[in-house]
DNA sequence: ATATTATTGCAAATCAGTTGCAATAAGTCA
DNA sequence: TGACTTATTGCAACTGATTTGCAATAATAT
């Protein structure tokens, strides 16, 4: 609680009942508007989807979640990792399992080889997990 | 056109007008749909966006196009390329350049650590061109 | 406690993409 | 060539995800 209630103040941020109840329900499973705002009703905490979303966008900006887009018009959240990291959707059920890369060389060849300054990257993997294959 | 018009047929289809004005507009660019849209117009094509998305699709489909996405809820559709390549799309100005990889060892890396069966994924670059650096 | 102002929730709008269906036009075959 | 079959088109209307405007509400500072 304080960490985020920390954050939010340096922003001149307020910490609320609906911010804390979409922090508590965040994870560390890329999680959609519609998957987060079902978790918040089965907990008794309705909460109106725009305040989910404007909440979200906040969290991403305090850098307390991240955002991320697999192959739809959809977006996913999860919580900040301190560990940099990708995933595998599997495009049988759509479990999403983290991917653990070692990135270094590959940024490097694509600074060495492109002109363009680069400032981030989004890469991620489809398959079909143990289950479905 | 005749190899177009050989896939097409190969898979039951026709090569129309539309089909045929939607396939010259089309670039080694990843473009929208609003885009291509606007293309046609100037060449004085009047095609439907809807008629512009089923046949992108098509070509999805066939292997003469790709679909890719960038930061947003549009989607990009280029020529499909002989060769695998990803993208850097300056933040600036909305430049996109192409970026050639040799990503055999990240793949072999990441099929090795992951229990899913990969089957394809999307990386693309994000950063400033040259002229807005 | 009060004032200030960030935040919420509702309704309505927007944006990208999709669907249903009747009208049209490729390709086929006599 | 001309009739026929059926893929394709274009319109209108729809969906799903996200955004915006605004008045009501509730955190924080004083």
């Amino acid at each position: 609680m304080t960490s985020i209630q920390a954050k939010l103040a340096a922003h001149g941020h307020r910490l609320t009942k609906p911010r804390q109840a979409i922090f508590t329900v965040l994870s560390h499973q890329p999680q959609s508007v519609l998957e987060i705002s079902q978790k918040l009703s089965k907990k008794k905490l309705q909460i109106d989807k725009v305040t989910i979303y404007r909440t979200l966008d906040c969290f991403v900006n305090l850098g307390l979640a991240n955002k991320t887009q697999f192959k739809d018009q959809t977006f996913f959240y999860e919580l900040a990792d301190h560990k940099h990291h990708h995933h595998v959707v599997c495009e049988g059920c759509g479990k999403i399992a983290d991917i653990e890369l070692d990135e270094a060389e590959l940024l490097q060849k694509v600074r060495k080889n492109s002109p363009f300054q680069i400032k981030s990257h989004h890469l991620e993997f489809f398959g079909l997990c143990q289950k479905c294959h």
